[in-house]
RNA sequence: GGGCGGUUAGCUCAGUUGGUUAGAGCGUUACGUUGACAUCGUAAAGGCCAUUGGUUCGAAUCCAUUACCGCCCA
C-alpha cells in the first residue's frame, strides 16, 4: 500500500490525475463494434466568456452520465468543442479595434476575421483548461470548433441542399434589427421587458379641413415613415368620415385614412399610425392595403433623409426633438404614461429595432413535422418530461428562421451574385469565374452550424459514400444522451432534432436533460453584469473539483433551480474528507493486522450481513436513480450510505468488533477494505479523482491503471436481507435512546454506567448476545441487563420497543424527569387518540387494506403498552 | 393575454404508485478530543406541509379555487 497521507491535498491529485489521463488516452473512444457505445457531444460553449458555474453543473451530469456508462463496460465517446458565437466574438473584436481607433472597415475582411481566430485560440484555450480542470472523461482528440474546416464543409453543404429544396430563400421582410452589432437577429434571439414610456397624442389633419385625427403612437420618431392612419371599421368615431387623406405633420404630405380589423378600438384613440417599414404589424396593413414601405432608419437606428431637419439624430434623441416640434405646432393632443413590453436583444442588450430588409429564411414548417412526432411518439424523451409542452407549443407555431447575420465573423454565405446579370449561384464551391461573381457578404447565424453538431461532428459530409464508409459516423450517431440548458430548447435542441431527421434519417440522440439553472444566494440569475457568479477554478481551488461537482449535483433537484454560493461546495469538501478519513482508517487497520484466522475459520456475523444489505439496498435505489436520470438522488444516496451506514455505525462497530476478537481482526478489516473500495466505484462518476487517488492507495497499481474502467458494483438482490436490517434497527433504537438518556441527565458519555432494557413490543424479535454486547460498548456501559430493573435510583426512558433504565449515581432532577415523561405521554395519548378514532371508523375497516388495517391495530397496541409504562412510573 | 413551474423547519431543499408520530443538509442549543475524521462526534430544540373548497375510510401527496413568487411564449 502507498503512502496515506493524514490529509487530502485534492490540488496534487487533481493535477496529476487529470495529466495521466490525458497524456495516456484514457477517454479517447475507438469503434469497437464487439460493445454497445454511449456517445454525447457536449453543448459547445461559446469562445467569448468564461465558464461560470452553471458550465460546470451541466457537464459535471455529462461526465456522470459518461462515467457510469464506461463502467458498465461500454465504449464511451463524449466529444468536446467550443462554439464561435458569432454576435458576441464580432462584438468583442470590434470593441478592441475601437480602443486602438479603428473600425473593422479600416482592416477588412481577412485581418478582422484572423482577428477572430487569434482569439478563439486564446480564450477558447481557457475554456477548454476550465473543462480540464473539472475532471471531464472527454475524448480530446475529437475536440471540434463550429467554424473549423469540416465543420464549414457541413454547413455549405446544408445550405446548398436546403436552398435546392426550395427550403431557404430569400426575401424582403421586417426582422428584429440590433442596431447595436448591426445585424438582423432571430425571433429567439429577443427578449422582452417592460417598460415605463411615454404614448403620444398626435394631431394629423383630414385634408382640406379643420378637424383631425388623433394618432396615439410611442414612436413618433417614425412617422416620416407612415404611409397611412387605420381605424377599425367598426369603430363608429369614424364611421363616417368616408374616404379621406389625412395630413402627416412636418412633412406636410397627404396620406390615406383606411380601415382594417386590425386596430384595436380600445387602444389610444383607435387611430392607428401605419408604418411599414417599421412594425411587423403596420408591415402586415402595408400588405393588405398596397401601402408604401418608407425605410426612414439607417443601419444604427439614425434617421436617414426622409427625417428631414431631424436627420442623423439617434432615434431617442430625435424622438425629443420631434416632440418638441409638435409640441410648438400644437399638434401634440397630450402624453399619457404608459408601461409596455419591448423587445430587446439578448445579446448585445439594445433595443430592437423592427427593419425591412433583405434576408435569408430557412422554411421551417416542414422540418418541423417530423421533428414533432419523434418527440411525441417517446423515440426522444425530455428529462424532465414536461419540456415536451413547450417544445409542441414552439414546433406547432414555428416561423421562418433568418438566418443572415450582418456579420464577418462566421460561415459566409454560399451564395455568389453574377455582377452584370445578378444570376444567384449557389454551390459549396464558389463558380469557377470568381472574377464575374460577388459572394453574399453575410454570414450564417451560429446555430446554423451549431445544429448539425451531433453528426457533423463525426465528419458528415453529406456524401453518401464517403459517409457509409465512415465508421465513426454509423457507429456513435445517434449520440444517446444530451445534457443542455432548457434556455436553448428552441435555439439549439428543436434545430438539431429537425437536421438530424432530416441529413442523418435519423434522431440525433434519445434522452435530453435539461439541467436546472444556477442562480445565485439570493436566487438571482449568473450574470456577468451583476458579477454574481464565482470564478469556478477559484472554486476549485479552494475547495477541489470533486467537492463542487458534488456540490452541485447535491443542491441540483431535476428540473429545479440550484439556489448557489460558494460556500455551499462545504458540502461536497466535508463529504470528501470524511471519505478520505474513513479510508485512512481502514487502510491503516489493514497494514496493523496480519495475521489471524484463516478465511475459513472467519464466521460472518451481523455487522456483515447488515452492512451488506444497507450497501444493496443503497445500490438498488443508486441504480434506479441513475436510470431515471436523478442524479441528486444519486447523490444523495451514496451521501447518506457513507456518512451513516458506513462511518456512524458500521466503522464503530468493527472497531469493537476487532477490539473483541483480535483473532479476526484482518478478515474484519478485509471485509471492511472490500466495502470501501465498492463505495469508491459508486462514487468514481461523481467524483472522479478522489476516487482514483484512494483506488491507487489501496491497490498499488501502475497510473495508467484507472478505477474509471472497473465495473460499476451491481446490486445483489440476494444479499438485502430486511430481518437482519430490523434486528440492527433494534440495535440503533437503543443506542440512541441510551445516549438521550445519559444526554438528558448530564451523564457524559466517558463514564461508565448500568442499563436495564426491557423488550415491549412483542412483534420484535430477541436481541443476540453479540447485538448485546455491541450497544454496551456503543454505549460505554459496564453492565447492560435484559432484566426488570432493582430497586434504586433509575432514569428511564420508554422507547416504541423497549423500556430503558440507566443507573444513575448523582441526584435526578425528578422534576425534569417528570415533565419530559408527561411530555411524552400526551403526544402518545393524542397520537393513540387518532389511531382509536381510525380503527373505530367503519369505512377504515371495510375498505382500507387489511395490511394496513394490521399494522395500524400494531400501532395501537405498541402505544398503549408506552402509555402504561410511563404511567407506571409516574405513578411510583 | 396564453402556457409551464414553485409555495413543506430560521435557510436550501427531499418526500417517485394516497396509509410515516412529515425527513435531510446547513444554521441554532447543550455536551464532547477513548488514536480515522473538530472539514469531527453525541444528543436536543424547531413544521396548521401558502389559502379555501372537493374527492376519499384516509390527502403534504389527487382535483379545483385564490394569493404570492419564478420562467417561457405573444
Amino acid at each position: 500500500m502507498k503512502e496515506f497521507s493524514p490529509k487530502y491535498d485534492f490540488n496534487n491529485a487533481e493535477a496529476k490525475w487529470q495529466k495521466v489521463w490525458e497524456d495516456n488516452k484514457l477517454y479517447e473512444a475507438k469503434v469497437d463494434k464487439t460493445k454497445k457505445k454511449y456517445s454525447v457531444v457536449i453543448p459547445p460553449p461559446n469562445i467569448t466568456g468564461i465558464l461560470h458555474i452553471g458550465h460546470m453543473l451541466n457537464n459535471t451530469l455529462q461526465d456522470i452520465f459518461c462515467r457510469w456508462k464506461r463502467m458498465q463496460g461500454y465504449e464511451v465517446c463524449w466529444v468536446p468543442g467550443i462554439d464561435h458565437a458569432g454576435i458576441s466574438t464580432q462584438h468583442v473584436l470590434e470593441r478592441e479595434l475601437t480602443s486602438q481607433g479603428k473600425t473593422r472597415d479600416d482592416i477588412g475582411r481577412e485581418a478582422f476575421v484572423k482577428m477572430g481566430w487569434e482569439w478563439k485560440e486564446k480564450y477558447g484555450g481557457i475554456i477548454l483548461k476550465q473543462l480540464r480542470k473539472l475532471g471531464v472523461s472527454v475524448d480530446w482528440s475529437k475536440e471540434r470548433f463550429t467554424l473549423d474546416e469540416g465543420l464549414n464543409k457541413a454547413v455549405r453543404e446544408v445550405f446548398v441542399d436546403l436552398y435546392k429544396k426550395g427550403l431557404i430563400y430569400r426575401g424582403k421582410r421586417i426582422v428584429n434589427w440590433d442596431p447595436k452589432a448591426q445585424t438582423a437577429v432571430s425571433d429567439d434571439e429577443i427578449e422582452y421587458k417592460e417598460k415605463r414610456d411615454k404614448l403620444y397624442f398626435i394631431k394629423y389633419y383630414i385634408a382640406g379641413t379643420d378637424k383631425f385625427v388623433t394618432v396615439a403612437t410611442t414612436r413618433p420618431e417614425t412617422m416620416f415613415g407612415d404611409t397611412a392612419v387605420a381605424v377599425n371599421p367598426e369603430d363608429e368615431r369614424y364611421k363616417n368620415l368616408g374616404e379621406v387623406n389625412v395630413i402627416l405633420p412636418l412633412a406636410d404630405k397627404e396620406i390615406p385614412l383606411i380601415r382594417d380589423s386590425y386596430v384595436d378600438k380600445e387602444f389610444g384613440t383607435g387611430a392607428l399610425k401605419v408604418t411599414p417599414a417599421h412594425d411587423i404589424n403596420d408591415f402586415e396593413i402595408g400588405q393588405r392595403h398596397n401601402l408604401e414601405a418608407i425605410n426612414v432608419l439607417n443601419k444604427d437606428s439614425t434617421l436617414n433623409e426622409y427625417g428631414l431637419e431631424f436627420k442623423g439624430m439617434d432615434i431617442f434623441v430625435a424622438r425629443k426633438k420631434i416632440v418638441a416640434k409638435l409640441q410648438e405646432l400644437n399638434l401634440i393632443e397630450k402624453i399619457e404614461e404608459l408601461t409596455h413590453n419591448v423587445s430587446y436583444a439578448s445579446k448585445s442588450g439594445a433595443v430592437i429595432e423592427p427593419y425591412l430588409s433583405d434576408q435569408w429564411f430557412v422554411s421551417m414548417k416542414p422540418l418541423a413535422k417530423p421533428a414533432l412526432k419523434v418527440v411525441n411518439d417517446g423515440q426522444i424523451k425530455f428529462h424532465p418530461e414536461r419540456w415536451v409542452k413547450t417544445y409542441n407549443h414552439w414546433m406547432e407555431n414555428v416561423r421562418d428562421w433568418c438566418i443572415s447575420r450582418q456579420l464577418w465573423w462566421g460561415h459566409q454565405i454560399p451564395i455568389w451574385y453574377h455582377n452584370e446579370t445578378g444570376e444567384i449561384y449557389c454551390e459549396t464551391e464558389p463558380p469557377k469565374d470568381l472574377e464575374n461573381w460577388t459572394q453574399d457578404p453575410d454570414v450564417l447565424d451560429t446555430w446554423f452550424s451549431s445544429w448539425l453538431w451531433p453528426f457533423s461532428v463525426f465528419g458528415w459530409e453529406n456524401n453518401k459514400e464517403k459517409d457509409a464508409a465512415n465508421e465513426q459516423l454509423n457507429y456513435f450517431y445517434p449520440t444517446d444522451f444530451l445534457g443542455t440548458g432548457a434556455d436553448i430548447i428552441f435555439l439549439w435542441v428543436a434545430r438539431m432534432i429537425m437536421a438530424g431527421l432530416e441529413y442523418m434519417g435519423e434522431i440525433p440522440f434519445k434522452d435530453v436533460y435539461f439541467n436546472s439553472i444556477v442562480r445565485d444566494g439570493q436566487g438571482r440569475k449568473m450574470s456577468k453584469t451583476l458579477g454574481n457568479s464565482p470564478d469556478p477554478l477559484d472554486v476549485i481551488q479552494k475547495y477541489g473539483a470533486d467537492s463542487m461537482r458534488f456540490t452541485l449535483i447535491y443542491l441540483a433537484p431535476l428540473g429545479n433551480d440550484v439556489l448557489y454560493d460558494e460556500t455551499n461546495t462545504e458540502i461536497g469538501r466535508n463529504f470528501i474528507t470524511k471519505l478520505w478519513n474513513a479510508g485512512r482508517f481502514i487502510a491503516m487497520n489493514n497494514e496493523k493486522y496480519t495475521d489471524s484466522l484463516s478465511d475459513a475459520e472467519y464466521k460472518e456475523d451481523i455487522i456483515d450481513e447488515w452492512i451488506t444489505s444497507r450497501l444493496n439496498t443503497s445500490l438498488k435505489s443508486i441504480e434506479d436513480n441513475l436510470k431515471a436520470f436523478r442524479l441528486n438522488d444519486y447523490s444523495k444516496q451514496i451521501y447518506n450510505f457513507v456518512w451513516s451506514d458506513f462511518c456512524d455505525w458500521y466503522i464503530e462497530l468493527i472497531k469493537i468488533k476487532a477490539n473483541h476478537k483480535p483473532e479476526n481482526a484482518k478478515q474484519i478489516f478485509e471485509k471492511g477494505r472490500e466495502n470501501y473500495l465498492t463505495i469508491l466505484k459508486i462514487l468514481h462518476p461523481i467524483a472522479p479523482v478522489v476516487t482514483e487517488e484512494l483506488w491507487h492507495i489501496f491497490n498499488d497499481i501502475e497510473d495508467t491503471n484507472s478505477i474509471s474502467f472497473e465495473a460499476f458494483p451491481e446490486m445483489n438482490e440476494s444479499k438485502i436481507n430486511l430481518k437482519v436490517e430490523n434486528e440492527f434497527e433494534s440495535l440503533q433504537e437503543l443506542v440512541t435512546g441510551i445516549r438521550n438518556t445519559r444526554a438528558e441527565n448530564n451523564i457524559s458519555n466517558s463514564k461508565k454506567c448500568t442499563v436495564y432494557i426491557n423488550k415491549i413490543n412483542d412483534s420484535i424479535t430477541e436481541l443476540s448476545s453479540d447485538i448485546l454486547n455491541y450497544i454496551k460498548n456503543l454505549c460505554n456501559l459496564d453492565e447492560l441487563n435484559s432484566a426488570a430493573k432493582p430497586e434504586g435510583n433509575y432514569a428511564s426512558k420508554i422507547l416504541p420497543d423497549y423500556e430503558i433504565y440507566l443507573s444513575l449515581e448523582g441526584l435526578v432532577d425528578k422534576a425534569k424527569q417528570k415533565e419530559k415523561l408527561e411530555k411524552e405521554l400526551e403526544n402518545l395519548t393524542k397520537f393513540y387518540s387518532t389511531l382509536d378514532k381510525k380503527l373505530s371508523n367503519e369505512g377504515f375497516l371495510a375498505k382500507a387494506a387489511p395490511q394496513v388495517i394490521e399494522t395500524e391495530k400494531e400501532k395501537q397496541n405498541n402505544a398503549k403498552v408506552q402509555i402504561e409504562k410511563i404511567k407506571s412510573i409516574l405513578n411510583s
